[in-house]
DNA sequence: GTCTATAATACGATAGAC
DNA sequence: GTCTATCGTATTATAGAC
Protein backbone atom coordinates (compact mmCIF):
# COMPACT_ATOMS: atom_id res chain seq x y z
CA UNK A 1 0.00 0.00 0.00
CA UNK A 2 1.18 3.35 -0.30
CA UNK A 3 0.75 4.57 2.68
CA UNK A 4 2.61 1.24 3.95
CA UNK A 5 5.55 2.08 1.44
CA UNK A 6 5.56 6.13 2.51
CA UNK A 7 6.83 5.22 5.71
CA UNK A 8 9.06 2.36 5.25
CA UNK A 9 11.24 4.66 2.96
CA UNK A 10 10.71 7.30 5.09
CA UNK A 11 11.77 4.89 8.21
CA UNK A 12 14.54 3.55 6.10
CA UNK A 13 16.08 7.25 5.12
CA UNK A 14 15.87 7.66 9.47
CA UNK A 15 17.59 4.39 10.02
CA UNK A 16 20.28 5.16 6.98
CA UNK A 17 20.70 8.88 8.30
CA UNK A 18 21.47 7.60 12.00
CA UNK A 19 23.89 4.91 10.48
CA UNK A 20 25.84 7.15 7.93
CA UNK A 21 26.03 10.50 11.12
CA UNK A 22 28.01 8.09 13.40
CA UNK A 23 30.36 6.64 10.95
CA UNK A 24 31.52 9.83 9.05
CA UNK A 25 29.86 12.62 10.84
CA UNK A 26 26.15 15.05 10.06
CA UNK A 27 28.53 17.32 7.42
CA UNK A 28 30.52 14.30 6.19
CA UNK A 29 27.69 12.18 5.09
CA UNK A 30 25.96 13.49 1.50
CA UNK A 31 22.12 13.37 0.97
CA UNK A 32 22.98 11.39 -2.37
CA UNK A 33 24.95 8.66 -0.53
CA UNK A 34 22.12 8.47 2.43
CA UNK A 35 19.26 8.45 -0.02
CA UNK A 36 21.17 4.94 -2.10
CA UNK A 37 22.11 3.42 1.87
CA UNK A 38 18.47 3.94 2.49
CA UNK A 39 17.64 2.38 -1.12
CA UNK A 40 15.37 5.16 -1.47
CA UNK A 41 15.69 7.17 -5.03
CA UNK A 42 16.53 10.74 -4.97
CA UNK A 43 13.79 12.91 -5.05
CA UNK A 44 12.08 11.13 -2.44
CA UNK A 45 14.42 12.67 -0.05
CA UNK A 46 13.15 15.88 -0.43
CA UNK A 47 9.39 14.50 -0.52
CA UNK A 48 9.52 13.67 3.07
CA UNK A 49 11.89 16.19 4.57
CA UNK A 50 11.16 19.35 2.35
CA UNK A 51 13.23 20.84 5.11
CA UNK A 52 16.57 19.30 3.24
CA UNK A 53 19.19 17.96 5.04
CA UNK A 54 18.97 20.19 8.09
CA UNK A 55 15.01 18.88 8.81
CA UNK A 56 16.31 15.06 7.84
CA UNK A 57 19.53 15.96 10.38
CA UNK A 58 16.98 16.94 13.04
CA UNK A 59 14.64 13.84 12.41
CA UNK A 60 17.38 11.01 12.63
CA UNK A 61 18.61 12.78 16.00
CA UNK A 62 15.02 12.80 17.56
CA UNK A 63 14.99 9.18 16.07
CA UNK A 64 18.25 7.94 17.31
CA UNK A 65 16.90 9.34 20.69
CA UNK A 66 14.53 7.54 20.96
CA UNK A 67 16.11 4.24 19.60
CA UNK A 68 19.05 4.46 22.41
CA UNK A 69 16.42 5.63 25.09
CA UNK A 70 14.54 2.40 24.40
CA UNK A 71 17.63 0.47 24.88
CA UNK A 72 18.70 2.19 28.14
CA UNK A 73 15.25 1.54 29.47
CA UNK A 74 15.73 -1.91 28.46
CA UNK A 75 19.10 -1.94 30.36
CA UNK A 76 17.58 -0.93 33.56
CA UNK A 77 14.72 -3.66 33.22
CA UNK A 78 16.98 -6.21 32.81
CA UNK A 79 18.86 -5.22 35.85
CA UNK A 80 17.75 -4.45 39.44
CA UNK A 81 20.67 -2.46 40.34
CA UNK A 82 21.06 0.46 38.28
CA UNK A 83 25.08 0.55 39.08
CA UNK A 84 25.23 -2.81 36.95
CA UNK A 85 22.53 -2.16 34.39
CA UNK A 86 24.90 1.29 33.41
CA UNK A 87 28.32 -0.91 33.65
CA UNK A 88 26.71 -3.28 31.23
CA UNK A 89 25.90 -0.97 28.75
CA UNK A 90 29.60 0.46 28.96
CA UNK A 91 30.76 -3.28 28.38
CA UNK A 92 27.55 -3.53 25.37
CA UNK A 93 29.03 -0.38 23.76
CA UNK A 94 32.57 -1.82 23.87
CA UNK A 95 31.50 -5.16 22.27
CA UNK A 96 29.20 -3.37 19.23
CA UNK A 97 32.34 -0.75 18.41
CA UNK A 98 34.49 -4.37 18.95
CA UNK A 99 32.26 -6.27 16.20
CA UNK A 100 31.92 -3.08 14.23
CA UNK A 101 36.14 -2.43 14.30
CA UNK A 102 35.16 0.87 16.10
CA UNK A 103 32.74 2.56 13.22
CA UNK A 104 29.93 3.27 15.16
CA UNK A 105 29.86 5.62 17.39
CA UNK A 106 26.97 7.86 18.85
CA UNK A 107 24.37 10.18 16.35
CA UNK A 108 23.80 12.45 18.78
CA UNK A 109 27.49 12.95 19.23
CA UNK A 110 28.34 13.41 15.65
CA UNK A 111 25.30 15.99 15.44
CA UNK A 112 26.01 17.82 17.69
CA UNK A 113 29.85 18.67 17.07
CA UNK A 114 29.15 19.22 13.47
CA UNK A 115 26.29 21.64 14.07
CA UNK A 116 25.84 22.72 17.37
CA UNK A 117 27.63 26.15 16.73
CA UNK A 118 26.01 26.90 13.45
CA UNK A 119 22.33 25.32 13.62
CA UNK A 120 19.97 26.23 16.26
CA UNK A 121 17.57 23.63 15.56
CA UNK A 122 19.79 20.55 14.93
CA UNK A 123 21.94 21.80 18.32
CA UNK A 124 18.00 21.73 20.39
CA UNK A 125 17.49 18.23 18.43
CA UNK A 126 20.74 17.03 19.91
CA UNK A 127 20.02 18.53 23.88
CA UNK A 128 16.35 16.90 23.73
CA UNK A 129 17.89 13.42 22.56
CA UNK A 130 20.76 13.80 25.46
CA UNK A 131 17.69 15.24 27.68
CA UNK A 132 16.02 12.36 27.24
CA UNK A 133 18.02 9.84 28.26
CA UNK A 134 19.42 11.81 31.19
CA UNK A 135 15.82 11.79 32.67
CA UNK A 136 15.86 7.81 32.26
CA UNK A 137 19.51 7.88 33.89
CA UNK A 138 17.69 10.35 36.51
CA UNK A 139 14.77 8.29 36.86
CA UNK A 140 16.63 4.53 37.63
CA UNK A 141 18.41 5.86 40.35
CA UNK A 142 15.78 8.23 41.66
CA UNK A 143 13.97 4.66 41.62
CA UNK A 144 16.73 3.38 43.72
CA UNK A 145 16.70 5.37 45.99
CA UNK A 146 18.73 8.02 44.71
CA UNK A 147 17.72 11.93 45.63
CA UNK A 148 16.73 14.11 43.19
CA UNK A 149 20.10 16.06 43.59
CA UNK A 150 22.27 12.83 43.43
CA UNK A 151 20.04 11.44 40.81
CA UNK A 152 20.91 14.20 38.51
CA UNK A 153 24.70 14.25 39.03
CA UNK A 154 24.88 10.79 38.57
CA UNK A 155 23.24 11.04 35.42
CA UNK A 156 25.43 13.58 34.04
CA UNK A 157 28.51 11.32 35.01
CA UNK A 158 27.73 8.61 33.43
CA UNK A 159 26.22 9.64 30.27
CA UNK A 160 29.51 12.17 29.82
CA UNK A 161 31.58 9.25 30.65
CA UNK A 162 29.99 6.72 28.35
CA UNK A 163 29.98 8.93 25.43
CA UNK A 164 33.54 10.72 25.48
CA UNK A 165 34.63 6.82 26.12
CA UNK A 166 33.38 6.00 22.81
CA UNK A 167 35.30 8.49 21.35
CA UNK A 168 38.71 7.49 23.35
CA UNK A 169 37.67 4.06 22.08
CA UNK A 170 37.22 4.98 18.76
CA UNK A 171 40.21 6.72 18.02
CA UNK A 172 42.21 4.14 19.95
CA UNK A 173 40.66 1.26 18.39
CA UNK A 174 40.70 -0.44 22.07
CA UNK A 175 37.70 -1.27 24.30
CA UNK A 176 39.79 -0.24 27.39
CA UNK A 177 38.69 3.06 27.58
CA UNK A 178 34.89 1.81 28.19
CA UNK A 179 35.68 -0.83 30.21
CA UNK A 180 37.95 1.11 32.80
CA UNK A 181 35.34 3.97 32.68
CA UNK A 182 32.59 1.82 32.95
CA UNK A 183 33.61 -0.17 36.26
CA UNK A 184 34.29 3.09 37.76
CA UNK A 185 31.44 4.77 36.87
CA UNK A 186 29.83 1.94 38.32
CA UNK A 187 31.93 2.54 41.91
CA UNK A 188 30.89 5.81 42.23
CA UNK A 189 27.05 5.06 41.66
CA UNK A 190 27.69 1.47 44.20
CA UNK A 191 29.40 3.96 47.05
CA UNK A 192 26.79 6.39 46.72
CA UNK A 193 23.88 3.80 46.78
CA UNK A 194 25.17 2.64 50.13
CA UNK A 195 23.60 5.82 51.84
CA UNK A 196 20.54 5.52 50.11
CA UNK A 197 19.47 1.69 51.87
CA UNK B 1 62.74 37.35 7.11
CA UNK B 2 61.25 34.75 4.66
CA UNK B 3 61.47 31.28 6.81
CA UNK B 4 59.82 33.44 9.64
CA UNK B 5 57.37 34.35 7.98
CA UNK B 6 56.44 31.11 6.51
CA UNK B 7 56.23 29.28 10.10
CA UNK B 8 54.19 32.31 11.11
CA UNK B 9 51.82 31.53 8.10
CA UNK B 10 52.16 27.49 8.94
CA UNK B 11 51.33 28.48 12.35
CA UNK B 12 48.43 30.86 11.59
CA UNK B 13 46.62 27.43 9.45
CA UNK B 14 47.11 25.21 11.84
CA UNK B 15 45.20 27.21 14.79
CA UNK B 16 42.74 28.62 12.29
CA UNK B 17 41.95 24.75 11.78
CA UNK B 18 42.15 24.02 15.46
CA UNK B 19 39.39 27.28 15.94
CA UNK B 20 37.33 26.17 12.75
CA UNK B 21 38.01 21.87 13.06
CA UNK B 22 36.30 22.72 16.78
CA UNK B 23 33.13 24.82 16.07
CA UNK B 24 32.32 23.22 12.51
CA UNK B 25 33.77 19.47 12.59
CA UNK B 26 36.36 18.62 10.43
CA UNK B 27 34.20 18.08 7.52
CA UNK B 28 31.77 20.93 7.74
CA UNK B 29 34.95 23.47 7.89
CA UNK B 30 36.50 24.32 4.23
CA UNK B 31 39.61 24.81 3.24
CA UNK B 32 38.65 28.00 1.27
CA UNK B 33 37.28 29.30 4.77
CA UNK B 34 40.10 28.13 6.99
CA UNK B 35 42.57 29.72 4.36
CA UNK B 36 40.77 33.26 4.54
CA UNK B 37 40.54 32.73 8.55
CA UNK B 38 44.24 31.97 8.96
CA UNK B 39 44.70 35.65 6.55
CA UNK B 40 46.71 33.07 4.18
CA UNK B 41 46.79 33.04 0.57
CA UNK B 42 44.61 30.22 -1.37
CA UNK B 43 47.45 28.66 -2.68
CA UNK B 44 49.58 28.22 0.75
CA UNK B 45 47.36 25.29 1.80
CA UNK B 46 48.76 23.19 -0.42
CA UNK B 47 52.55 24.90 -0.28
CA UNK B 48 52.54 24.12 3.65
CA UNK B 49 50.09 21.07 3.48
CA UNK B 50 50.84 19.24 -0.01
CA UNK B 51 48.95 16.31 1.15
CA UNK B 52 46.07 18.73 1.29
CA UNK B 53 43.10 18.81 4.16
CA UNK B 54 44.05 15.14 5.61
CA UNK B 55 47.93 16.18 5.96
CA UNK B 56 46.61 19.66 7.62
CA UNK B 57 43.93 17.81 9.93
CA UNK B 58 46.15 15.58 10.99
CA UNK B 59 48.90 18.38 11.62
CA UNK B 60 46.53 20.88 13.43
CA UNK B 61 45.79 17.44 15.82
CA UNK B 62 49.15 17.01 17.00
CA UNK B 63 49.01 20.96 17.27
CA UNK B 64 46.11 21.28 19.75
CA UNK B 65 47.18 17.66 21.55
CA UNK B 66 50.11 19.77 21.94
CA UNK B 67 48.42 22.80 23.13
CA UNK B 68 46.05 21.29 25.54
CA UNK B 69 48.43 18.63 26.42
CA UNK B 70 50.43 22.22 28.15
CA UNK B 71 46.91 23.05 29.68
CA UNK B 72 46.50 19.89 31.36
CA UNK B 73 50.36 19.94 32.59
CA UNK B 74 50.14 23.50 33.63
CA UNK B 75 46.70 22.40 36.18
CA UNK B 76 48.45 19.49 37.57
CA UNK B 77 51.82 22.55 38.08
CA UNK B 78 48.58 24.71 39.86
CA UNK B 79 47.66 21.79 42.28
CA UNK B 80 49.07 19.81 44.32
CA UNK B 81 46.35 17.53 44.67
CA UNK B 82 45.44 15.93 40.63
CA UNK B 83 41.55 15.80 42.41
CA UNK B 84 41.61 19.39 42.81
CA UNK B 85 43.85 20.48 39.59
CA UNK B 86 41.20 17.39 37.45
CA UNK B 87 38.42 19.37 38.54
CA UNK B 88 39.45 22.95 38.02
CA UNK B 89 39.90 21.83 34.35
CA UNK B 90 36.28 21.16 34.32
CA UNK B 91 35.37 24.44 35.75
CA UNK B 92 37.83 26.24 33.63
CA UNK B 93 36.41 24.34 30.67
CA UNK B 94 32.61 25.54 31.78
CA UNK B 95 33.65 29.05 32.02
CA UNK B 96 35.67 28.54 28.20
CA UNK B 97 31.99 27.46 27.04
CA UNK B 98 30.26 30.12 28.29
CA UNK B 99 32.23 32.41 26.93
CA UNK B 100 32.18 31.57 23.20
CA UNK B 101 28.21 30.54 24.08
CA UNK B 102 28.93 27.02 24.03
CA UNK B 103 30.64 27.24 20.28
CA UNK B 104 34.37 25.94 21.42
CA UNK B 105 34.71 22.20 21.47
CA UNK B 106 37.34 19.91 21.52
CA UNK B 107 38.75 19.90 18.00
CA UNK B 108 39.78 16.04 18.40
CA UNK B 109 36.73 14.74 19.22
CA UNK B 110 35.29 16.70 16.17
CA UNK B 111 38.34 15.51 13.83
CA UNK B 112 37.77 11.99 15.53
CA UNK B 113 33.91 11.72 14.97
CA UNK B 114 34.40 12.68 11.60
CA UNK B 115 37.00 10.69 10.46
CA UNK B 116 37.83 7.78 12.69
CA UNK B 117 35.83 5.84 10.03
CA UNK B 118 37.33 6.79 7.02
CA UNK B 119 40.86 7.67 7.30
CA UNK B 120 43.31 5.21 9.46
CA UNK B 121 46.11 8.55 9.22
CA UNK B 122 43.40 11.04 10.95
CA UNK B 123 42.39 8.47 13.11
CA UNK B 124 45.98 7.91 14.55
CA UNK B 125 46.71 11.24 14.82
CA UNK B 126 43.20 11.43 17.16
CA UNK B 127 44.54 8.32 19.13
CA UNK B 128 48.05 10.25 19.78
CA UNK B 129 46.54 13.20 20.98
CA UNK B 130 44.51 11.29 23.71
CA UNK B 131 46.94 8.86 24.65
CA UNK B 132 49.36 12.20 25.12
CA UNK B 133 46.22 13.55 27.53
CA UNK B 134 45.95 10.47 29.13
CA UNK B 135 50.00 9.97 29.74
CA UNK B 136 49.84 13.58 31.31
CA UNK B 137 46.91 12.83 33.59
CA UNK B 138 48.26 9.04 34.67
CA UNK B 139 51.67 10.20 35.24
CA UNK B 140 50.25 13.38 37.73
CA UNK B 141 48.16 10.83 39.32
CA UNK B 142 51.02 8.19 39.81
CA UNK B 143 52.41 11.13 41.19
CA UNK B 144 50.46 11.44 44.22
CA UNK B 145 50.77 7.99 44.92
CA UNK B 146 48.40 6.27 42.67
CA UNK B 147 49.20 2.28 41.50
CA UNK B 148 49.66 2.53 37.82
CA UNK B 149 46.24 0.19 37.22
CA UNK B 150 44.53 2.79 39.25
CA UNK B 151 45.96 5.89 37.35
CA UNK B 152 45.10 4.69 34.25
CA UNK B 153 41.44 3.78 34.84
CA UNK B 154 40.96 7.09 36.48
CA UNK B 155 42.37 8.87 33.59
CA UNK B 156 40.33 7.11 31.07
CA UNK B 157 37.58 7.97 33.45
CA UNK B 158 38.89 11.82 34.00
CA UNK B 159 39.36 12.00 29.84
CA UNK B 160 36.11 10.75 29.15
CA UNK B 161 33.73 12.46 31.51
CA UNK B 162 35.10 15.58 30.45
CA UNK B 163 35.28 15.19 26.50
CA UNK B 164 31.24 13.95 27.19
CA UNK B 165 30.52 16.49 29.20
CA UNK B 166 31.76 19.03 27.07
CA UNK B 167 29.34 17.45 24.23
CA UNK B 168 26.51 17.27 26.68
CA UNK B 169 26.99 21.21 27.77
CA UNK B 170 27.56 22.28 23.95
CA UNK B 171 24.16 20.70 23.46
CA UNK B 172 22.43 22.11 26.23
CA UNK B 173 24.30 25.53 26.10
CA UNK B 174 24.47 24.82 30.12
CA UNK B 175 27.54 24.53 32.40
CA UNK B 176 25.95 21.72 34.34
CA UNK B 177 26.82 18.56 33.06
CA UNK B 178 30.30 20.11 33.23
CA UNK B 179 30.14 21.32 36.83
CA UNK B 180 28.22 17.95 38.49
CA UNK B 181 30.42 15.78 36.11
CA UNK B 182 33.67 17.17 37.51
CA UNK B 183 32.62 17.02 41.04
CA UNK B 184 31.93 13.82 40.96
CA UNK B 185 35.33 12.95 39.00
CA UNK B 186 37.14 14.63 41.83
CA UNK B 187 34.98 12.41 44.28
CA UNK B 188 35.84 9.47 42.69
CA UNK B 189 39.59 10.55 42.85
CA UNK B 190 39.91 11.29 46.22
CA UNK B 191 38.09 8.55 47.35
CA UNK B 192 40.30 6.41 46.03
CA UNK B 193 43.16 8.55 47.20
CA UNK B 194 42.95 7.98 50.33
CA UNK B 195 44.07 4.48 50.73
CA UNK B 196 47.15 5.71 48.61
CA UNK B 197 48.52 7.21 51.77
C1' DG C 1 2.34 11.86 -6.21
C1' DT C 2 7.22 9.52 -7.51
C1' DC C 3 11.09 9.85 -9.44
C1' DT C 4 14.72 11.64 -13.06
C1' DA C 5 17.38 15.24 -14.87
C1' DT C 6 19.50 19.31 -13.88
C1' DA C 7 20.59 23.69 -11.72
C1' DA C 8 23.52 26.49 -8.65
C1' DT C 9 27.04 26.43 -5.67
C1' DA C 10 31.04 25.00 -2.73
C1' DC C 11 34.34 21.68 -2.32
C1' DG C 12 39.33 20.02 -2.64
C1' DA C 13 43.04 20.16 -5.75
C1' DT C 14 46.12 21.89 -9.61
C1' DA C 15 48.30 24.35 -13.09
C1' DG C 16 50.31 28.29 -14.56
C1' DA C 17 51.35 33.47 -14.04
C1' DC C 18 54.66 36.38 -12.00
C1' DG D 1 59.04 30.24 -4.74
C1' DT D 2 54.15 32.80 -3.95
C1' DC D 3 50.09 33.58 -5.18
C1' DT D 4 45.87 33.74 -8.61
C1' DA D 5 42.80 31.74 -11.66
C1' DT D 6 40.65 27.71 -12.77
C1' DC D 7 39.59 22.70 -13.03
C1' DG D 8 36.70 18.69 -12.17
C1' DT D 9 33.80 16.90 -8.86
C1' DA D 10 30.58 16.61 -5.07
C1' DT D 11 27.48 19.01 -2.63
C1' DT D 12 22.42 20.63 -1.61
C1' DA D 13 18.36 21.97 -3.78
C1' DT D 14 14.80 22.40 -7.55
C1' DA D 15 12.14 21.90 -11.58
C1' DG D 16 9.78 19.21 -14.56
C1' DA D 17 8.69 14.47 -16.73
C1' DC D 18 5.70 10.65 -16.10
Amino acid sequence: MSARRQSDTRDRLLRAGERLFRLKGYSGAGLKELGAEAGAPWGSIYHFFPGGKAQLGAETTRFGGELYGAAWRAAFARFDDPGEAIEWVFLSEARILEASDYRNGCPIAAVTLDTASISEDLRAACASAFALWLEILGEALRAAGAPPEAAESLAYLALSAIEGAIILARAAKSPAPLEGTGRLVRQAIDRQAASWK
